[in-house]
DNA sequence: GAGTTTGAAACT
DNA sequence: CAGTTTCAAACTC
């Protein structure tokens, strides 16, 4: 099994090879542990090299083959005085001095470019180092190479655009480890250290502390190794090349890993091989295997590139300065959609990918979050930064990211929570995801139409960022750049501190995460329960409001765009969305309001349900494509934003609710065209009235559950039948539910 | 931008 | 569970 010595004793020294040609030698020389002189250059050249080189060999023939043709090779190229030289690569390698692996790299990667060159052999030499122990070494780490592979590719096209200074060469021990958290938590340095040992290791015996190759992977410009080696400056506008070239393909990020991932699959690690292949032709493996052979150093070498690229993007905030760098915003949206895209792409990694993905923004606490944020961030790259697609398509998605993402959630409060959830997550993605350029560390200023909640900016500074005062943390998202926060825990670096802090929260309050309005019956047998409470979306624990009225931000319900329940224990509840219900509650005043309204209002009422019940129809039909189909419901979407987004940060909440609640009752409807209209006190009187009629119904709770709306709605029924008599309050309500009805259907037909 | 108000969260 | 304190957002000027 000595075949690596042997066969370097044989090649390199004739007379021996002639020996080694008679069995009988050969059976002495394996009883034999006396070796050749010059052997022992290469044995330490092999043992210093090939800790995983010594299992390839012994795993593939193959290997060993390629092996000793690259020795032969080496030794002639090296006759005189390039004996050491030998070991002095795998140590000069190491040592960083290495200047004949400068020449080395300077060959390969003139090799890399030119594709054919004679300077092919000491690249392929190295080539097969790297290959061979990927190859052979695979196997043991099976997940991690997969993974970086498609990270890889999706950091290639990053990489290329992006220039990064640093070749860390990642150490083995985080490359064993496979660490994604790892690499996610660790600054981008030890990234190179790559998640699958093939990687570390190839790295190890070529590149260790030899900056040249370094800037023969070239993946940063900006690097001193880069800048220093006129060959690894070509290496770099190959690079740069190819990525220009790809850049555009980028769009479809998709592709070019499938693509990448095929070819890795046929056993080029490389990705410039992957690339060169792609341009010229996958369909000829053939000469694609010997141009393989050529490329795989430089393969390998991209590979490390990419990880490292990959990594970076892990860290969040280094995407964003890096596309700040990126000099065209094209190239910086395809790179965002690039990062974005690849979770929705590799469902496996999501969670992974999910972290990297994240934009700036630290991992999310919650699955949830960080699904939401990747599909809203995916869809702003697809869409084109328009929110109203982006909210069609969010909502599509964002049900698929619930389930899978976040099932905790899922299983406290049913469907009804993703859907917030999802309202949420469209509003995050679409007002300063979408325009990172204008991050504003404070929430009034983040007002733009959408963001409201999405966005979460804290600017704690007591609390650490480790508290539900946090609103950062309490959305189970880490802190960003945009956080003017003090003294802030709620970051990956302390993942540890922060996921302690949430479990020790949850463990008083199971609930103290989930989402704080919660859809009640959306997904539900729309039939009966559309019919108790469409209302859709009612706050969880409801508000306290004592002076607010309900009418401020103070006001959770408010502020969620949500209209208060029965859970809510305010005073003088006025809220806009909804009031807690004209019951008792309101008090002298809002009751004889609510009943002046009421009553002004049935006639208001009577005129406009037609209009309501036109508009729901079509409300409803787009809210019932938007999880279908994202552009049908975009325009819808967009009308409901908009409103919403004046009115307040509800709009979240509102374009969940839109889709479902609204649609659903005719109180929403009312709720809907208020919402259009911007929400004024003169709106929420009319609508008060209308809304604690609707709504009392709608008051059933957020429960989640049917049944709680059910019971939720005897009551309000009771409540509400005195003014509803005018309108037929049973009836009026009835009716109105019957039109839900009628409006429901329409929901699974139009889907 | 600073100060006040407000109500949730946390604590006792 | 209720009361108090702490906290940070929302709001006002």
């Amino acid at each position: 099994m000595d075949t690596p010595e042997r066969t370097q004793i044989g090649s390199s020294s004739t007379p021996i090879s002639k020996y080694e040609d008679s069995p009988v030698f050969n059976y002495i020389n394996n009883l034999s542990p006396i070796k050749p002189v010059k052997s022992i250059h290469v044995t330490q050249a092999f043992s210093s090299l090939t800790f995983s080189s010594l299992p390839s060999i012994f795993t593939s023939p193959q290997v060993t083959s390629i092996k000793e043709s690259w020795f032969l090779r080496r030794h002639q190229n090296l006759e005189s005085s390039k004996l050491k030289s030998l070991s002095a690569d795998v140590e000069t390698m190491s040592n960083n001095e290495g200047t004949q692996d400068e020449a080395d790299l300077q060959e390969i990667s003139q090799a890399g470019i030119s594709i054919a060159s004679a300077s092919v052999e000491q690249p392929g030499e190295r080539a097969e180092f790297a290959i061979e122990l990927p190859r052979t070494l695979k196997y043991d780490c099976g997940s991690p190479d997969c993974c970086t592979n498609q990270d890889i590719d999706l950091q290639r096209v990053d990489a290329i655009d992006r220039p990064e200074g640093n070749a860390n060469h990642g150490d083995n021990q985080t490359g064993k480890g496979c660490d994604w958290e790892g690499l996610v938590v660790s600054d981008t340095p030890d990234l190179l250290i790559l998640s699958s040992p093939n990687d570390a290791e190839a790295f190890r015996g070529i590149f260790q502390n030899s900056p040249g190759l370094a800037i023969g992977l070239g993946v940063s410009p900006s690097s001193s190794f880069f800048q220093n080696n006129m060959t690894n400056v070509q290496q770099m506008q190959l690079f740069f090349q190819v990525g220009l070239d790809k850049e555009p393909e980028m769009g479809d990020a998709s592709q070019n890993l499938e693509i990448r991932n095929t070819q890795e699959d046929h056993g080029s690690d490389d990705l410039e091989s992957v690339e060169i292949y792609s341009t010229d032709g996958l369909e000829n493996e053939s000469a694609a295997l010997e141009s393989l052979d050529k490329m795989k150093a430089l393969s390998n070498l991209q590979r490390g590139m990419r990880r490292r690229c990959l990594d970076f993007e892990m860290v969040g905030g280094h995407k964003c300065k890096i596309l700040c760098d990126s000099s065209s915003s094209h190239s910086e949206n395809k790179i965002n959609s690039k990062n974005l895209q690849l979770p929705p792409v590799n469902n496996n990694r999501r969670s992974r990918s999910s972290r990297c993905i994240v934009p700036g923004i630290g991992l999310h606490l919650n699955s949830l979050a960080l699904a939401k944020r990747d599909y809203k961030v995916i869809k702003c790259d697809t869409l084109s930064s328009e929110t109203q697609v982006l909210n069609a398509s969010d909502q599509e998605l964002l049900p698929q990211t619930m389930i899978s993402s976040a099932p905790e959630k899922e299983a406290d409060e049913s469907g009804d929570i993703l859907v917030e959830d999802t309202s949420q997550a469209l509003v995050l993605m679409n007002p300063e995801e979408l325009n990172p350029s204008s991050p504003r560390k404070k929430r009034h200023k983040v007002e733009h139409g959408v963001e409201g909640e999405a966005c979460k900016r804290c600017n704690c500074k007591k609390s650490k960022c480790l508290k539900l005062y946090c609103e950062c943390f309490a959305a189970g998202v880490y802190c960003t750049e945009p956080c003017a926060c003090q003294d802030c825990f709620n970051k990956p670096i302390h993942e540890d501190i922060v996921l302690a802090t949430r479990k020790h929260i949850e463990s008083r309050n199971p609930l103290a995460f989930a989402p704080k309005v919660i859809r009640c019956s959306d997904t539900v047998d729309v039939a009966d329960e559309s019919m108790k409470t469409p209302a859709s979306a009612r706050h969880k624990r409801g508000c306290n409001c004592k002076k607010s009225s309900c009418l401020k931000k103070y006001c959770e319900c408010y502020q969620s765009g949500v209209g208060c329940s029965v859970n809510c224990r305010c005073e003088g509840c006025k809220n806009a969305f909804g009031t807690k219900d004209g019951s008792i509650l309101v008090g002298p005043e809002c009751a004889a309001e609510e009943e002046e309204a009421e009553k002004s209002e049935k006639t208001e009422h009577d005129a406009i349900t037609l209009k309501r019940e036109n508009s729901r129809m079509e409300e409803q039909v787009p809210s019932a494509n938007l999880p279908s189909t994202p552009s049908g419901l975009s325009r819808p979407l967009a009308h409901l934003v908009f409103p919403l987004s004046k009115v307040n940060p509800p709009r979240t909440s509102f374009l969940t609710k839109n889709g479902s609640s609204i649609v659903l009752k005719g109180s929403q409807k009312l709720r809907k065209d208020e919402f259009l209209l911007p929400p004024q006190p003169k709106l929420e009187k009319l609508l008060q009235p209308k809304n604690a009629e609707d709504e009392m119904p709608e008051i059933l709770r957020g429960s989640s559950t049917p049944n709680d709306g059910i019971k939720m709605a005897s009551p309000n029924c009771k409540r509400v039948s005195p003014p509803h008599g005018e309108l037929g309050s049973s009836p009026s309500l009835r009716s109105g539910r019957r039109l839900i009805l009628q409006s429901i259907p329409s929901f699974p037909s139009l889907t």
